[in-house]
DNA sequence: TTGTAAGCGTTATCAG
DNA sequence: CTGATAACGCTTACAA
């Protein structure tokens, strides 16, 4: 039989410290406004009951829950496992409690997800990316809880965002790769549906060609769902068509450590044989063996950055603005000029 | 100036759609106790009005709120990625929101994470590993609410445990270690203050030892906190000792890939001049070079088995009992038997 | 099958 | 500085 204990109440504590509920309250959230022995008395109370306020209750009676929502795609990997650290860390210096869900790259997923964060009261939302069904934009609007895209930066959109040029960032390390002397040049990217920062990337790899009186026509592009093993499955695809490319630009790290891994377990030597390069510049850049050339994004700053703009947006301090986080090519070894054949 | 919108409440939607609370709350709920006829006014009037129910009237009025926190060290890798995963699937799959938080290994800061998450009508905890504040567990049981340990497991401890056994897990391991002929010995370990899975871990290196004849003073044991970085110091540290081991068993993946990169920057060959071992097999394992040896952990069977009995826990199915995951050796390329000087 | 109405635990507005 | 008391939005007996 278990004994059904019931959880103490903001009167039990009034009750036990003899004073009423509303000078309970005060203490625990605007002390100066109570006289310091009183205070005592009733923080004792709070201690000897081990009272925890009721948070379904407050947010009933406040309004504000001091929470945010963050949806990411996935939590299975390190790319938005670094900025979200940040992004949480200095949340909690300004009182905020973060709350994350992973909607695990599919729409209706975090259509719920979003509606589930909302019904939850967060104070402020935080999405990955911009493209998504217009409706979850108007329903966040009726009601009345600030969004913030982040991983991309668009003065566009209407939406304010946190974030990179995913295009001007792959058509900068699509020029690397063109200037060292490749022609052939094979793809292996997330899936562009409903993904803006894929479509993106995408577009930074055509404009590079177009920029160099490079027909897109050469460019085979594989797309792929997230992971290592499908990074080596498009590696694959890409090698055995008829004309052998001598780069793959990818997406992403992941994919890229994917078609490395496959490459050499094949006999292909990086970057002699086949050049390699990610999107990202996640720990495993650097630890792979070559070294990935990538485009290294600084997610901590980027983290930050939407803390602050987001928590902005919440408290309602003006109206918060686009900001732009600075890529950068990360030069390492994966990436050479191609052998003459 | 911002229009104040306000969102529109169980009582807008019953007004709309000429029925009482009461029947669009059972819609909502149990939609068979309403006829169709009804049941279609209602959904049509939610549908319009963009209606989504606030959790904090829900919670203070039901008493649950399907959701299940679960507070695990950090998000920064992929150790608890995997696992948690397949909890969040399972759990989704039963009708739970799973919301996560991260302690970053401190203490203080888990024990706020729980109080929040409990405050927030949490209607069971996961945890990672036993050892912490005993207040915390009588905390969590004057709440009321379940707690379930992860990651870990023990039928000598009052909480219920879905996990694997650290102690034999590491003892398998450096058995191993031991089997193919090394006696000098390093080890890389986490902090073992007021974690039980690292110092469990250490206490199956020595097991090993022990059940081998051989002495426990030859082990030098470094702690480091959790990091690639500091994988690569902490090796330092063991190779620049007057007597160099010839193996080093690391608590982690992580330190272990960090201890490998390391050896390879100063030109020792892995694993002629000195293997190295890892725990957890995290993707990251496989594609290091050479490959890691290291103990696998099926995180996938452990995070569903965790939110089935977590689950179960929360509806009161009969009492749960712990639950053992088997680990196994995964043996790979950086452990070979040490070269004779 | 549907409606009425009594809570649920806080906060906030008024008086005192 | 402190005490009543009215919301807040929903669920759930209980009635009809």
């Amino acid at each position: 039989m278990k004994k059904d204990r019931t959880v103490p109440t903001l009167e039990d504590v009034a009750k036990a410290a003899g004073v009423s509920t509303a000078t309970v309250s005060r203490c625990l959230n605007t002390p100066d406004r109570v006289v310091k022995e009183t205070r005592k008395r009733v923080t004792d109370a709070v201690e000897a009951l081990g009272y925890t306020p009721n948070f379904g209750a407050r947010m009933m009676a406040a309004k504000r829950t001091h929470t945010i929502g963050a949806i990411i795609p996935t939590m299975e990997n390190a790319i938005f496992a670094r900025g979200l650290q940040a992004f949480q860390e200095e949340l909690h210096r300004r009182g905020y409690t973060l709350i994350v869900a992973s909607s695990a790259y599919q729409p209706k997923l975090e259509k719920e997800q979003i509606r589930t964060l909302v019904a939850r009261g967060a104070d402020g939302i935080l999405l990955i990316g911009h493209e998504r069904d217009p409706d979850i934009y108007s329903y966040l609007e009726t009601q009345n809880v600030p969004v913030l895209v982040a991983w991309t930066y668009s003065t566009e959109k209407p939406q304010i965002s946190v974030g990179f040029d995913n295009r001007l960032s792959m058509r900068a390390l699509a020029e690397e790769v063109i200037r060292q002397g490749h022609r052939q040049i094979g793809v292996i990217s997330g899936e562009s549906a409903g993904n803006d920062r894929v479509s993106q990337r995408l577009a930074g790899i055509q404009d590079a060609l177009n920029m160099n009186g490079l027909s897109t026509d050469k460019l085979r592009v594989i797309e792929t769902s997230y992971g290592i093993d499908e990074g080596a499955a498009a590696f694959d695809k890409l090698m055995d068509a008829d004309q052998q490319p001598t780069a793959i630009i990818c997406g992403n790290d992941v994919l890229a450590v994917g078609a490395i891994h496959r490459a050499q377990a094949r006999g292909f030597r990086v970057p002699e044989d086949i050049s390699i390069t990610g999107f990202d510049d996640i720990e495993l850049a650097k630890l792979v063996r070559p070294a990935l050339t990538t485009v290294h994004v600084p997610h901590h700053q980027m983290g930050l950055k939407a803390a602050v703009t987001l928590a902005d947006m919440v408290e309602n301090k003006g109206s918060q603005s686009s900001y732009e986080i600075e890529t950068s090519l990360a030069v390492r070894d994966s990436l050479g000029p191609p052998t003459q054949t």
